[in-house]
DNA sequence: TTAAAATGATAGTATTACTATTATAATATA
DNA sequence: TATATTATAATAGTAATACTATCATTTTAA
């Protein structure tokens, strides 16, 4: 039941396409797997391999060091859910559906659509609520910025503000809302799971409901 | 001009109170200086011993490794701005007031406030923009949650949720709102200087102005 | 079928993240 | 003032990490 869709990535964010061939695809699948389970900080390119029955030489073909698979992963999320909204807003022209099916793909992309079968969309949600920010928060930040990898995130923001900006034209910070909503989604998400302190939903409620909720009534909210 | 005020923060944070000391004080002061200058990851204590000429094992005897070094500067951030916050709202009774000064500290606090001796709270700040969340985003979340290792910032969660509640009462979602204000005016900030087409201001402007404004009329709107 | 490309096997290096031991200096107490 | 206590320094050592290099073997493509 899988898609047929590449996502095709700025290509300095490898040494060589990984989608192309057996073995980089196996080195997505289980990488997501690994840091999954186990986190970022505590995933080496050793440890992968040896699960993959390769080495570490092999894996370096591909990947420069393990900040850019990040780099990768989380690109490729981005570009995910940039194309799953695509798909989803083209029948509606109504701006506030649009936000609407932004927003759930925001909360629970991972959970009602098909996926590339070498990628478990739901564990690599997991790991951007987790690790997503550590992609962008590098002393080389601007360095990669310049380099484009960055692109699908901006590429994504863009998309979102310009809902936004069609739904109430006046609105000064369609950049900031845009991009505050998916980080916003994104915490809270994490927030209920480990720390629930910092936010008011539960994850017991019927799962993603809560938080798709008060996400709309932030954005509800603020566009009125 | 210092004030006096220690901040005194879980003691498993660290082996031996840093602030106690005459080390300590310069690990603390140093650490601060080298995170801002060269970013967490690169950051080690052999090199922030050579900086200060002590040695490695010294540093170690204070803290048991540099991730909860990180959790202790963060920690006495997020205490340092409660403790603004206390200050600085004590002669007002609005609750709307209070709120504009919260956003202010959260904003420039590190600007227009005497500090500690040891703590240079700019560069200090500027190390929760770029390295904070990674506090609190690591596979040990659940455990060092239940150690109290973020309850510092809980606090200040709370104190926040508890003046959106005073100004409405019937605003669902208080905690949201409180850690959203201080998340997204670190964000954008960040944003502004390193990723600026995620966010609507740019660092030209006055400064903090535009920031302050920004956060200021999200909480309005919503509060509404 | 043969050349080229991809992968595997193996080895090696510098750095990191520690731990341990002993010596020396500073401080507190009797 | 002598002495005990504690803090720090000096030094050494280990396992793991983050790579790089080389060469052999397998797979694929011309």
């Amino acid at each position: 039941m899988s898609i047929e869709i590449k996502i095709s990535l700025n290509d300095g964010l490898y040494l060589k396409e990984p989608q192309d061939s057996k073995l980089g695809r196996k080195i997505i699948n289980h990488s997501i797997l690994m840091i999954d389970e186990c986190g970022f900080e505590t995933f080496t390119f050793k440890k992968l391999a040896l699960r993959i029955n390769s080495t570490e030489a092999s894996i370096y073909r591909y990947f420069e060091n393990k900040h850019l698979l990040l780099l990768f992963l989380v690109n490729w999320y981005w570009q995910w859910v940039s194309y799953l909204i695509t798909v989803n807003t083209r029948n509606d022209n109504d701006p506030k559906v649009k936000l609407k099916i932004i927003i759930q793909s925001f909360v629970s992309a991972s959970l009602d659509n098909p996926g590339v079968e070498y990628v478990n969309e739901s564990k690599l949600h997991n790991i951007v609520l987790s690790e997503g920010m550590k992609a962008y928060h590098t002393k080389d930040v601007d360095n990669e910025n310049s380099r484009g990898f960055f692109k699908s995130y901006k590429d994504l923001a863009r998309s979102v503000s310009d809902v936004i900006s069609e739904i109430n034209p006046d609105f000064e910070y369609p950049f900031t809302l845009a991009t505050n909503l998916f980080e916003m989604s994104n915490n809270h998400i994490y927030f209920a799971r480990h720390l629930p302190k910092l936010t008011d939903i539960t994850v017991r409620e019927n799962k993603e409901d809560g938080f798709e909720k008060m996400v709309n009534y932030f954005a509800d909210k603020l566009l009125a």
